[in-house]
DNA sequence: AAATCGGGCAACCGCGCGCAG
DNA sequence: CCTGCGCGCGGTTGCCCGATT
């Protein structure tokens, strides 16, 4: 049984909006403000358009402090960033640039950065290096989606333009890739837990990858992770721990403990999606509980996140080339 | 100069979630 | 507790326009 229609399909307006219709439109919100949508077309000078319309063509083009100039460097880069950390969330990523939409965000990777990525040899989903991928097929039946932690990216050597392509996104129970990555995402975490800004909640929020991996419980036991462990759990300086303890023996329990609640686990044994899947809800369900939404802003609002800063620990992608 | 192709972007569609009655 | 409704989100479509043949 779907939903009823929100409006009268037969007398709605489709199509590219006039200017006369963007002035109603902006005239009424201008006056009255958003909210209920439905009653806008109505209230805005009879306009022939679904409320629904009226509310994209507002939030994705008419909206003030919106930017229509093209993108920079330094919102690509974030955007590559924020999308290996939290996939296809558009609102979120676009929620970390100003005067930007969802819609702005994900044109422009579909058409521009994706496309950059693969042009790097890197896998624009799962942010990976392509060949490494092809190899990968045929050994690993478990595949992670597109999520995991920025550290990943880290050029073998500081900014090194010929540098081959980093190594992007670890694959879980990949256990050559931890090892190979093991150190370079420590120097990352290190960095974050030393500059990361440390209000007294977050020093004992905590969230590690192993605990969303729900197929092997001794990794549990080595990730020293018990169903005590202080809930909920959020702390970007806390992959390091994760990571280093999926180093060649995988995760552990069921995402239903990170918040600290008994709930039954999200995955089996070939569950690798649904595992980080819960570990972007776990993030964001921590996202409402400490305010990490600011938190994630003032982080990246410090270039050494996602390479402005140079140095070691920095994100360089290399768009030149 | 005309036709074709492809990229980019605005807009639409369908679904899930949350809230109010 | 159930149902209906509004809102927001991600995926997809279709049009426009510049580039190429």
């Amino acid at each position: 049984m779907g939903r009823p229609p929100c409006c009268d399909k037969a007398n709605v307006k489709k199509g590219p909006w006039t200017a006369e219709e963007d002035a109603k439109l902006l005239a009424y919100t201008s006056t009255h403000g958003t909210g209920n949508w439905t009653s806008v077309p109505q209230r805005a000078g009879r306009l022939k358009r679904c409320g629904k319309s009226c509310r994209l063509r507002y939030t994705n083009y008419l909206r003030p402090n919106l930017k229509h100039e093209n993108f920079t460097h330094e919102e690509e880069e974030l955007i590559v960033t924020l999308h290996a950390m939290l996939g296809s969330r558009w609102s979120l990523i676009a929620n970390q640039l100003p005067g930007r939409t969802d819609n702005d965000v994900k044109n422009y990777w579909n058409t521009k950065l994706s496309k950059k990525l693969r042009q790097r040899g890197i896998d624009p989903i799962t942010h990976r290096p392509i060949a490494d991928l092809m190899q990968s097929i045929g050994t690993l039946a478990i595949r992670p989606p597109p999520a995991a932690g920025v550290a990943a990216y880290l050029p073998a050597s500081p900014a090194s333009s010929a540098a081959p392509p980093p190594p992007c996104l670890p694959v879980f129970h990949d256990a050559p890739y931890f090892a190979a990555l093991q150190h370079q995402q420590q120097q990352v975490v290190t960095h974050v837990d030393a500059d990361a800004p440390a209000s007294p909640d977050q020093q004992h929020l905590q969230l590690n990858w192993s605990d969303f991996l729900a197929d092997d419980a001794a990794g549990a036991a080595l990730a020293g992770h018990g169903a005590d462990a202080p809930a909920p759990q959020a702390a970007l300086g806390q992959y390091q721990e994760g990571t280093a303890a999926m180093t060649g023996v995988g995760g552990s329990r069921a995402f239903g403990d990170v918040d600290g609640a008994s709930g039954a686990g999200v995955g089996g044994a070939d569950d690798g999606a649904g595992a980080a899947s819960a570990f972007i809800d776990a993030i964001l369900d921590c996202d409402k509980e400490m305010g990490m939404d600011q938190l994630i802003a003032e982080m990246l609002a410090d270039p050494a996140y996602y390479g402005g800063g140079g140095g070691s620990s920095s994100l360089e992608l290399g768009w030149g080339c």
